[in-house]
DNA sequence: GTTAAAAAAATGAATGTTCATTCACTTTTT
DNA sequence: AAAAAGTGAATGAACATTCATTTTTTTAAC
């Protein structure tokens, strides 16, 4: 009741200070201080809706994957043909790290860093639930090759990831051209 | 030539060290003085190998790197058929990765983070000239799409950290089958 | 070879700063 | 006027770096 008083507004502003100031300093490396400072709170005020930095930044990559995942599947259709199905959500998810870089980044910065919690993490996973569901149908149907998931994410979603962060720090442009390639290579990796 | 008679021992002690307790806690939650408790030297001594703590990561990426690129390439014959060649150091990083897990996963963090400086991270590209050359020789002979460099690291090479960090965290295990597989799939994703 | 003085390397204990978190108080909302 | 939300200024711990000494190694004279 008291939290539902508070305004969802500093929370939010809370949430994208932390993670502009994590995507270019690090998580150690931003103060509390810095963070109030950017979201116009004062640093004793961040305790009224997290625990602690910890917690902050767990609810932050919680709340930044929710977002990432809910836009890959937004207007999916299950029932679609798989290669179609596929193209669908790869695209979303794409599309996701062109407009929102910042935020998939910030997501690339805690897979690959002891800095969000191990049941936060697994809890980030389960969102991409339908996804694991298309390809095991799509292995079903004798349509994708009939490797585990990770391997199959390794091959078609996770390089969209690299390719971000070479257009974040200027090594390449990501055009159409380029993205419509990238998913021809991600199909055909997958493809049975 | 002081610094020749400094015990490279210690040195490498600490650099083993940083990757160590880096890996695990991150850069900012690594203090120097653990580091030092950890290659059996006093903080003090850091001091007189490296300028400060940023230099001793920026060393530390730089020596991960070398010895990764000197270990993908040792063996490789530049002459050898395109494909061939492309396996053979496909493979060997691959054994990296597998044999040299925690090496692997110090460089994924510094790759995805802003630990490491700017400088540090050019200084690391440049090892991988030969595999750049190996893709220019085989996009001209119409072996290899022709995509850029970033978009084949993209889909052959890359895919390899994300299977590497999810055997890590006990999702996976990286048997032969499954590297014979990740390898057909990375030749299939930049084979004309 | 032995030895002692000089140089180099190494150290543990400061030093000063930064920062997460708390607290006593004020402002805003109900 | 009571409750909730928000605050700026402590508080105390952690940490990177430095410093005054000590230990080890090198040098070279005998």
């Amino acid at each position: 009741m008291a939290k539902l008083q508070k305004s969802i507004d500093k929370r939010n502003a809370l949430v994208k200070a932390t993670i502009d100031l994590v995507n270019n300093n690090g998580f150690h490396a931003t103060p509390m201080s810095k963070i109030a400072k950017m979201a116009n709170v004062s640093p004793a005020t961040i305790y009224l809706y997290f625990e602690n930095k910890q917690d902050l930044v767990n609810q932050t990559y919680i709340d930044v994957k929710t977002e990432y995942t809910k836009y890959a599947f937004n207007g999916y259709d299950a029932n679609a043909p798989v290669k179609e199905a596929f193209q669908y959500i790869w695209n979303r998810i794409a599309d996701f790290k062109l407009k929102q870089c910042e935020h998939a980044l910030f997501l690339a910065q805690c897979d690959n860093t002891p800095m969000i919690d191990e049941a936060s993490r697994q809890e980030g996973i389960k969102h991409l639930q339908p996804l694991l569901d298309l390809w095991a149908k799509g292995k079903a149907e004798g349509v994708i090759k009939p490797y585990s998931d990770y391997i199959l994410y390794a091959y078609a979603i996770n390089p969209l990831a690299f390719l971000m962060l070479a257009q974040k720090r200027g090594a390449i442009t990501l055009d159409d051209t380029l993205i419509k390639n990238a998913f021809e290579a991600a199909w055909n990796s997958i493809k049975k």
